[in-house]
DNA sequence: AAAGTGATCATG
DNA sequence: ATGATCACTTTG
């Protein structure tokens, strides 16, 4: 098992998505307890010209997380009570990230940050440097399935259709 | 099928 | 200040 370091997060989000599938996402809570859990789904929000990113709109309080240089948490609340975890990638400025969707035991992305207790104080964690959340891999890289990422009614129609979700195949 | 829940952002 | 919208989950 090694950590995952910036340059695995500095490359393009479909890119880092797909290598994100195996990993393990870990999180060391106040008392010391570390849960760990592997990544079974993500999916890939790449930059202003991609409707269905946050990003889309440019710069904002919320979405400046974005452009940074890759390899911090981008943490937000959705419907009022589901805290949403992303993997800020790629370089400086260029606001691309992956959405952890699912873990192994948590499928579905407002699951796997209440099982992990991960909220918006993390917003912005270093996940290369912190010792409350990290990433770690083993080097399995599954196989996996590409599909349309879920709940983007609002893209366009061609960013709707892009196949930048990935889930993993095997069971772990 | 529809509620539940509150941050966010564009509008005024 | 107000209101629409929302990268979801659970319940019926």
């Amino acid at each position: 098992m090694r950590r995952l370091t910036e340059e695995d997060y500095r490359l393009d989000a479909v890119t880092v998505a797909k290598a994100l599938l195996g990993a393990v996402l870990c999180r060391r809570l106040d008392d010391g307890t570390v849960l760990r859990a592997r990544i079974v789904e993500t999916e890939a929000y790449c930059g202003e010209e991609d409707t269905a990113c946050h990003a889309h709109k440019g710069r904002t309080p919320r979405t400046d997380v974005m452009y940074s240089p890759g390899g911090c948490a981008y943490i937000y609340l959705c419907y009022g009570m589901h805290e949403m975890l992303n993997v800020v990638t790629g370089p400086a400025e260029r606001p691309e990230a992956v959405l952890i969707r699912g873990v192994e035991g948590a499928e579905g992305p407002g699951r796997l940050t209440k099982a992990l207790r991960i909220t918006r104080a993390l917003n912005r964690e270093d996940f290369v440097a912190s010792d409350r959340l990290w990433i770690e891999t083993d080097g399995s890289r599954p196989k996996f399935r590409s599909g349309p990422r879920i709940g983007i009614g609002y893209a366009s129609k061609r960013d709707q259709s892009r196949k930048w979700r990935f889930t993993a195949l095997v069971n772990y």
